[in-house]
DNA sequence: AATGAATGAGTATTCATTCAT
DNA sequence: CATGAATGAATACTCATTCAT
């Protein structure tokens, strides 16, 4: 799906509407007052308010590199470009929560989904990498992968984001990151004169 | 704070109305019309709909157990108790992810930080001590900790919330604290005896 | 009639609030606040909050000398007092055109109209003496003399109230009841005076 | 500021209704009904039900010539033109001492005083012209002839208002300019016409 | 003399959306 | 491609008042 200028200047305008004051702030009137139109002329080019947010989640997503690096660096791409991403259009951070705010509404959720999934597909083929190259140990799901990889990263970008950006995301961030990476690398590689592989899945 | 029976009342009317259709469908009108009495006599029993949700939140909030068991125990019990709850009462999750929506009240926000503040205190005492015992490794910021161990968390919660309760959350979130809890562990716990004492925060 | 001691608090609260924020102030719900009981048991007490609007306006209007001196020394005492009342307790100024709000209902402006004539036979009286005196000259009807007389007072208070207080109301109300007195002297009284009086009324 | 023809329709019906009850009886819902629409249709053409009410005062006042013919015969002029406007449109009146209503909207009350400004200016001037014209005595500073002059006029109108229209506003209200006239009217000038204007100057 | 609980009627305002032009 | 005008449905909230206790 590719957007006419008219959308596109409307979903700067619902971008910037979001950012500067939450989602409340994006009504249809707010938004055609912002583009200088009337609210009926937003109709000509989204059937549906719920277009709009739709559109605006996508581009939110779309500057993330789906593909590209491999392996461990393409971990730390993925995660840092959403760090630096965030950081660079500060108030977008609550775009990014958007979803939770209509997560009862199912046109939303299966759109969430398919990102979730292109997200997954994406760090999940470098993590397989990774796994394969001994950056990060073996034995752990990728679905719980995923989770303990980006949660933290959006706990990280939610606070930043209520507190105001009172702190330096992009090197709270990269700290963080780091401190992940080096949890999930193999016990081989930090010892590399270790014979034992004791598995990390100690459940009880 | 300690609320009359009416309040009561109206709060878990709140709760169920939340729960079954999210915060879209917690008005003031069905509200009243959920426990049988007009819409005034609501504001009898509550200044605001913002007391409301407060209230709500704060009902969600107390659930958790803010002290008692220690060590990684306690760390265990906490994060096991927030899935549970949030099992136990599926939809009002969302109250939890609502924040945006009431942003711009700053009572709200305050609220919200002191709720984070008071979690991050009782975990954190126990992390703390955990790392004392030896089953947690040291050298991480206490800040990163509780990332990395309630991110995930709550991005579980999340995916679960918006798959409709597809999977067993407990269950799932289990796994998922074993697995974290595991990469915490000391490497020294993990092989016997280690006298050097590599920091784990390998930060470049 | 005269009032319970209850009724009386009720009525001091009702002039603080309407002083405080103007008529709009004037609830039940603050008004039992004001003095500590709930709406219900302002109700024991008077019938209606029109009652109570009614009582406000009487006392208000008590505070002027019915009767008393007479002739233009009355004259001016009576102008002299409402000026200084009104100085003392100076958001009450509002209350006194609280009438204006009212004039539509059937109920206020009876009594209104009852306190004006009250007002108006007092003044009267004194006009008469004092045209009989000599101290103002004749040919005037005492409608219109009360009209020329009382309406400036009355726009110089509401001037001083939308001031809020900016001028010294005393003070510029002496200087224009003398500059009224000094147009109403008859003028064969006048010219046989004018040399002693002109310095006093030449005031621009 | 110009209206469009729906506004100058709001501004009619808004008319009409305070005629017809007072300012109690001006709701968006009685004005939209009013007009035949519904009430958010209103907010098409006013931001405010404030603005509204701004409106209805500014087309008020904006049938007194606010400058025009001088002297003696501008504030004859100026006067009587009040009196048939209020005699006109008869409960509109009351419109004008609504000020209390919205006293703590600073907008408003900036309009009210830019409105008695104006009035100030364009009697003042009137005013001024006489006095040097030799048909009002001098000496009198321009706030207490300002007074003088138009408390007694506010004060018949009110006395008009609240009894419904009892008595003819524009005859008495003539003969009430017209007797403040003569008590203004120079004494050197007076002696020499008192003959002429005796009769017509004397009624009781 | 007062309260706790409630109500009917109403308040201004907002929102996404539609339709004829 | 856009507008002017309108709408149905909601929204949170307020007010004076009543009633059983």
């Amino acid at each position: 799906m590719s957007w006419t200028r008219r959308q596109n200047e409307i979903i700067d305008a619902a971008l910037r509407l979001t950012a500067a004051g939450g989602l409340r702030r994006l009504t249809v009137k707010n938004l055609s007052a912002a583009i200088g139109v009337t609210e009926p002329a937003i109709y000509r080019h989204f059937r549906n308010k719920a277009e709009i947010v739709k559109a605006l989640i996508q581009r939110f997503d779309s500057a993330v590199p789906a593909a590209g690096v491999t392996g461990i660096s393409g971990v730390r791409q993925f995660i840092l470009g959403r760090f630096a991403q965030v950081a660079a259009a500060p108030d977008l951070a609550r775009v990014m929560f958007a979803e939770e705010l209509f997560m009862d509404d199912p046109e939303f959720t299966s759109l969430m989904l398919s990102m979730r999934q292109r997200h997954r597909a994406a760090l999940g083929r470098a993590l397989a990498e990774a796994q394969a190259a001994g950056e990060i140990r073996d034995g752990i799901a990728a679905d719980e992968l995923f989770c303990i990889l980006l949660g933290p990263v959006r706990l990280l970008v939610k606070q930043w984001g209520m507190s105001n950006g009172a702190f330096d995301l992009e090197e709270r961030g990269g700290a963080l990151l780091e401190t992940m990476l080096s949890l999930l690398r193999p016990e081989t590689a930090k010892r590399k004169e270790d014979e034992e592989n004791e598995t990390e899945n100690h459940r009880n």
